[in-house]
DNA sequence: CCTCCACTGGAAGATCGGGAAG
DNA sequence: CTTCCCGATCTTCCAGTGGAGG
């Protein structure tokens, strides 16, 4: 398929959604997981788990792989998986729930009521049993959603955060039952940890040795402990050598990478911003450190000049917020006093 | 001590776009 | 076609918060 190509064999074992054929220094949370999960084969309630960590400690990833791995050992469990980022309503979640579980709702798309999609899933369950991984799960603006997953029969939920506190602030009902799930943690990788990851991917990814050891070393190191900037940089890296005709990977190929790798995380946040965030983002890439009611009003002025509808104070709070839970801004100090900075 | 000020954030209502029902 | 209903989003309303300043 690719015969023309000199670096890249397979451009999917590159990207961070691709599940591995295995699972790298992570055996006594691949076996936790597993036991959790068991009880499904035998038809039985399994045990929820909670999975928490740093960014790019292999909680996603590991979570998709257990559920694979479940799902290839017997056809009556499903494995579902959910970004609660691209998900945050209980109404969305369920959505896609059901879409990931095959069902066609080609027939209505809207105009249906969320209690009709949990009854329809209800339903789908005693068919088929399911493991949901709900990632990003501190993301979802209704916690209802989980109460209403938690209390499902014979369904395993995989919750995914990255602060182990996600549940501080949920329905008591709720809480209560999560504190006996699983709960998993997940440590930062080490060099030689995140080594074995990339020298994995290399060789479903890439074209024998075209990438030196030493290298993958550089790119080990300068991620961080987070397996998943190591994977962009090695992927980036990569592409730009196919497209440069190159039949190796050269060393100052991988140190002009880097900033490129920030740079393509920087922009995805971007694109999920309406004008007026993006002009907020204007706003304090000016000014730095901004309270709330200068922002609003610097925010109303640059909206009148670009001809946008005017946006009352309370939307634009819900702007901050937003923003806040993306993580493009911080906030320090509280009531009138308090003041935004972009991260 | 009390009241004012500037901002916060929950709750309910209005509006929009789109599919379904009649 | 019109009417109705849905979720999503924005607006309206308003009680709450806590330092400033009398």
């Amino acid at each position: 398929m690719y015969e023309d190509n000199r670096i890249i064999r397979n451009a999917q074992a590159l990207t961070t959604d691709f599940i591995p054929s295995r699972i790298f220094s992570r055996d006594g949370q691949l076996q936790a997981m597993r036991d959790d999960m068991r009880p499904l084969l035998k038809g039985l309630s399994p045990r929820h788990s909670f999975l928490f960590g740093k960014p790019g400690t292999g909680k996603t990833c590991m979570a998709r792989y257990v559920a694979e791995e479940l799902a290839q050992h017997t056809s009556s469990v499903a494995p579902v998986y959910i970004n609660c980022w691209e998900s945050t309503s209980r109404f969305k979640v369920l959505y896609t729930i059901l879409q990931r579980m095959g069902y066609v709702l080609s027939v209505h798309r809207k105009g249906t009521p969320t209690d009709e999609l949990m009854d329809i899933l209800r339903k789908k369950l005693e068919e088929k049993q399911a493991v949901i991984i709900l990632d990003e799960v501190d993301q979802l603006e209704d916690d209802k959603i989980l109460y209403d997953l938690i209390s499902l029969p014979k369904t395993c939920l995989i919750l995914i955060s990255n602060n182990e506190t996600a549940f501080a602030d949920v329905d008591q009902r709720v809480r209560s039952r999560l504190a006996a799930a699983d709960h998993v943690e997940f440590p930062e990788y080490k060099t030689d940890e995140i080594m074995g990851i990339l020298k994995d991917r290399i060789e479903w990814g890439l074209l024998p040795a075209v990438i030196k050891n030493a290298q993958v070393e550089m790119i080990a190191e300068t991620a961080g402990g987070d397996a998943r900037v190591a994977i962009d940089i090695l992927r980036i890296v990569a592409e730009s050598a196919e497209n440069q005709d190159l039949e190796k990977i050269p060393d100052k190929l991988i140190e002009s990478s880097l900033p490129q790798a920030q740079v393509a995380r920087k922009d995805e946040n971007l694109t999920r911003l309406n004008p007026y965030q993006r002009a907020i983002v204007d706003i304090l890439t000016r000014n730095g450190r901004t309270d709330s009611g200068t922002l609003f009003r610097e925010l109303q002025g640059i909206a009148r000049k670009q001809k946008l509808e005017p946006i009352v104070d309370r939307t634009f709070r819900k702007y901050m917020d937003k923003m806040l839970r993306y993580k493009m801004v911080e906030s320090e100090g509280s009531g009138r006093w308090r003041t935004y900075r972009l991260i």
